[in-house]
DNA sequence: CGCCGTGTTGACCAGTTTCAAGATTGGTGG
DNA sequence: CCACCAATCTTGAAACTGGTCAACACGGCG
């Protein structure tokens, strides 16, 4: 099991939010189980259904981390709150994202679902096991891991150094790559506004005033509060990291 | 080798800036080389000393991952340069501390010397095969990659929701616990103003007037510019975090 | 139909940045 | 050893971004 580099023996993999799909990255030939996807159906076996109603909580900060998670549908948002009563969301996850893995010990954020979620609960002590058992599932692991550290890199910029204006046009951006959608075409927004503020390190009202200034300069259009479409992307990329 | 959860095998390490020590924590019993420390010395082979001087390039967002450092002397930052110039610092190394590791094909950030460097460089190639053949060694990375995960979240959290004065404050007790100095002890700060800027995500201007106010209410004492001693580590835990 | 949660907009205010001017520090050469 | 220079740090004042507070709109749902 490489543990470090080697050239990323997979296809490469969109840059989501963090925890990148560990799942066959879609739009690849439909070939039922390659062989390297042997430890994805192991992992199958192992996995139990669950479901969760919008805005329950999945897991604590500071749980015992027995479960690894794979979302079937829905999403979820994972969360830091402060002593103060301040909410930061670290990362948002989408329908065959992984979530609560490589904890150590304990879970290190809550985890809640932000819609309708239905996951698969992967015992930790069993992914272990196939984990030592099974190179190709380790060094997914790995790859994986490495996909949620680039991405939290990309937010710490966010947070870090760009204007709220900025911040909302490259959040927007990436949840349009996620869900692949055609430029014009409107894909889901599934988190609240505040949800998205508190992801981006915004108020509820900074967010509004963002979307709107976009709307009116005709970059993006929002049929409804939950699914937004990119009319310019060209001009709504610069909006994101505007060089003045 | 165990690849997530475990009760983490080894004595609780503190919380640093992200890459926690690898190394053995210090204050603990000095017996050498027990029997979980092999791995150490089996990378202590492989090593190559290296120094770098002061702001230079240690290696490019991009490169090739070719080498894992550790710090033996000196402090370095992992930055994250953007199109436009802006400049986001994802972390401080300090002595002991571990990067470039897990890396996956390139470097996702740059590395450049805070101070005059030395570190031993491990070709990647030779610590992946540790890591493959070394249980002890394996479980050690992925613990390492933990924490760096963790202090990450601290640090979103910290540029999300955290007002200025707080971020300093916060700062300030980071650099403090690193450097186990004792309450009103004077501990080294060898990054530059604009470097914790760029850490913060503020402006320079403003970490000199938060360091100002935080000196004129007597929560710390500045004896000179890389040098900082907190006199009243209650006050400023509050002052990092206050509830209004 | 009216209520409640959520989203949007406006007016005002506070915290941060920006711009600009000194003050310190460290290094170099006389 | 001192004077000078450059780099870094500090402080002040004004401008601006984003936050706060408050009112209103919208969209389910009982």
């Amino acid at each position: 099991m490489s543990i470090a580099l080697a050239a990323n023996g997979n296809a490469p993999i969109a840059r989501h939010f963090a925890p990148a799909a560990l799942s066959m990255v879609p739009g690849q030939a439909p070939v039922a189980a390659k062989p390297q996807d042997e430890d994805l159906r192991a992992l199958q076996q192992i996995g139990t259904k669950v479901r969760f109603a919008r805005n329950t909580t999945i897991f604590n900060d500071g749980d015992d981390a027995a479960y690894t998670y794979k979302i079937i549908s829905g999403a979820v948002r994972l969360c830091k709150h402060t002593s103060n009563g301040r909410r930061q969301i670290a990362d948002f996850l989408l329908a065959g994202d992984y979530f609560g893995f490589l904890q150590v010990g304990t879970y290190s954020f809550t985890a809640e679902a932000v819609s309708d979620v239905v996951v698969m609960a992967y015992p930790q002590r069993q992914v272990e096991q196939l984990s030592n058992t099974m190179p190709s599932m380790s060094r997914r692991l790995l790859t994986l891991l490495s996909q949620t550290l680039l991405g939290m890199q990309d937010h710490l910029v966010m947070l870090g150094r760009q204007a709220a204006k900025e911040r909302v046009a490259s959040f927007l951006l990436l949840l349009a790559e996620r869900s692949d959608a055609e430029e014009g075409e409107a894909f889901e927004v599934p988190m609240s506004r505040q949800d998205i503020a508190d992801y981006l390190g915004l108020t509820i009202e900074t967010v509004c005033r963002a979307l709107s200034d976009l709307k009116r300069s005709k970059l993006i259009a929002i049929p409804n509060v939950h699914q937004i479409a990119i009319k310019d992307s060209e001009a709504l990329e610069a909006a994101a990291d505007s060089d003045e």
